[in-house]
DNA sequence: GTCTATATGAAGATAGAC
DNA sequence: GTCTATCTTCATATAGAC
């Protein structure tokens, strides 16, 4: 039984409660309250709350661009795909504090701004190569233009499905299910499929509910 | 030439703020600066900050469910859809603080979580009605299930596209453009239109762009 | 590393004069 | 209706003892 030392109790902790009531209700004092110690020794590990933020941010960065990094010439299955939508919605579930209130949380660690901002880019990309990759392997039929429209619509549903599900559903559950995410994001995809590969697609998708 | 009352002239400058820099980072003090009152005159008016907040929301209110009222059995042309969701873009931007930060303002004016939530399921309801409208009028084919998944999809870019638009595109313009969202949104139905409608609708959302 | 006690400063809000 | 002055509250952050 190892014991976890307190700067991680601290992360993690902040992170749960970031989560539950959204970062601006979390006080340094509600921290480590929680965790019950002393507010002095929170700041003997982190010399600002900002800091908490950014180490998380940073964390979620990490995690992110590992998950990015997407083969530009590989041939990806319907199922591989779905996998990594799967995985990245647990990625954005786990960080969803900083979906809920992005402009506040962004306008007050303005650093994070350019560093979200690229994440974004990198995800709209991550689906163009998914999506033409799908081409290539003749799965799918879709225009030039409407391609661009269909990955913005895709980075959109990633970042705020989470947010927008639990809003819509007064559900007072702490885990956010990515099921429901990843069906609507399958189901976007879907108009541009071919036949056959529609109903493989469809089926999937039932998966997800 | 008309004077404009203060209590007026404050609910105007604390949306401008407000949808500038985000309802959190703007102080009562900030909006009497802006004014140039005192802030003792701005608690004459108001009684407090949220109940600033409160009488923007009951304006936002009452100008979306003005706009929501579809009647349920007109033949709706894809004009008047374009149309429609240009105005809801419009309504949306004016109002874009409460969209920008919804957990946060949501939870802090807790009452204002259930009208939200009320808006939401009747944006989504005229989606509904739009779109069955265009069935039973053969402009459109689509399977119950992606119907439903559909106007979610719609009701979520109606919410978070302008957030979304501004965000990836580091614009410091302060007025935002409806047009790209309305461009998107038009994407979103395009795929279960009828190959006529298909291309009739393409062109109507170039002129969006 | 952890505690208690305290400083700092900002935001929301009120009282009372004009 | 509007102002100035002031109060309260509370979150962030620091100092110094253990």
């Amino acid at each position: 039984m190892k014991k976890i030392k307190t700067r991680d109790r601290i992360l993690n902790t902040s992170l749960s409660l970031f989560n539950c009531v959204g970062e601006p209700n979390v006080t340094t004092l509600l921290i480590s309250d929680e965790l019950d110690i002393s507010p002095g020794n929170l700041y003997y590990h982190f010399k600002s709350k900002g800091d908490i933020v950014e180490e998380l941010f940073d964390q979620f960065e990490a995690e992110m661009l590992d998950l990015l990094a997407v083969p530009e010439d590989a041939d990806i299955s319907l199922d591989q795909q779905s996998f990594f939508l799967h995985l990245m919605f647990e990625t954005v579930a786990r960080y969803r504090f900083l979906y809920q209130d992005l402009v506040n949380v962004l306008s007050r660690y303005d650093q994070l701004q350019t560093r979200f901002r690229r994440l974004l880019k990198k995800k709209t990309n991550a689906f163009l190569v998914i999506c033409q990759s799908f081409r290539r392997q003749n799965m799918m039929t879709i225009e030039e233009e409407e391609l661009q429209s269909l990955c913005e619509q895709l980075t959109l549903t990633a970042c705020y499905w989470n947010s927008f599900d639990s809003l819509s559903h007064l559900n007072d559950r702490e885990s956010v299910d990515p099921g429901r995410g990843v069906y609507q994001m399958l189901h976007l995809v879907m108009p541009y499929l071919a036949g056959q590969q529609q109903a493989e697609l469809r089926l999937i998708s039932q998966d997800y509910l």
